[in-house]
DNA sequence: CACCTCAAGTTGTATTATGCAACTGAGCTA
DNA sequence: TAGCTCAGTTGCATAATACAACTTGAGGTG
């Protein structure tokens, strides 16, 4: 198959995916959409955030952001503090319940994930994480930048 | 890295895929949700089907595809026809103008995915569609959703 | 045929996610 | 101090969606 092809497939399949994602990701998890579980997972990551580097990093208006925050915050899964350097800003934090209730849909997830990926050589896992991780850290959009992951893309990107 | 980290990160780059791509499939195309394109590219792919095929493809529900088909009626893009075996049942089809929609969406999509995918070795690319291929054949719960549509387990074969 | 049941689609209603724009309040700069 | 920028909130509109009730047609069974 040549470049073109691949990129094609490569298009059509995560297209697929997202598709499939979208239809139902709210039915596994009706306690945390696929938005809230990402915000939550962001915060558990950095160890927390403000609401604008959640916007910026996941291309949604600040105003989605600061919506979601506070729904999430009702329920008791994230706090807020106020930054001592910068009062404008609130750094976001996951409280226990966050911590437990993300650790509870990652845990469902992923074994789902595992389900589906039983089988593959380890080589191929490793490989195909690297792709996605090279993939989805893009140039451009967010100057947050997609953090590596983990294990470095294989013979990354330049040419 | 391990396989189970291996099957973390991909589970994490999945999701991050399926969520920018919904975050962001409506600011591309404003003329064609993510929704609606794919039920036009299916109604291309399939040469025409009803709109309850639709639904459960997509497990959707019977109302959203009925109002999704209704619009896209409407913008000209398919057609019904009634199927003379059963009145209840309206057969889709794409229009001429939908199929040129289609295919002008898909491109611009296309065109998205080369740029991002610019630099990737050759080799690289075509692992990278191989594997997506291979984990989307994959049958069975989907982490991210999935039903069981169609489509057997092509061999895990790492080509 | 009359009647019952089921399937395909439509429509009413409510909910949710989202964006844009206007606004508030805090920090920074000339 | 005046003016600008940035973080966050809120008002308003829109789109997608689900669920439930309804309409119409098909297929049986008496």
């Amino acid at each position: 198959m040549g470049a073109a092809d691949a990129v094609e497939t490569i298009q059509r399949e995560m297209t697929s995916f997202a598709r499939r994602a979208r239809a139902s990701a709210g039915r596994l998890h009706p306690e945390l959409s696929l938005v809230s579980y990402t915000l939550l997972g962001h915060l558990e990551e950095s160890g927390g955030c403000r609401a604008t580097d959640l916007a910026a990093h996941y291309a949604l208006d600040k105003s989605t952001v600061s919506r979601q925050v506070t729904a999430l915050e009702r329920a008791g899964l994230i706090g807020r503090r106020q930054d001592p350097e910068d009062h404008r800003v609130q750094v976001l934090h996951l409280t226990d319940a966050g911590r437990r209730i993300l650790a509870q849909v990652t845990e469902s997830r992923r074994a789902a994930f595992h389900e589906r990926l039983a089988g593959w050589p380890v080589r191929d896992l490793e490989r195909f994480a690297a792709y996605l991780v090279r993939y989805n850290a893009r140039p451009g959009h967010a100057p947050d930048g997609d953090r590596p992951t983990s294990g470095g893309p294989p013979g990354a990107g330049s040419r």
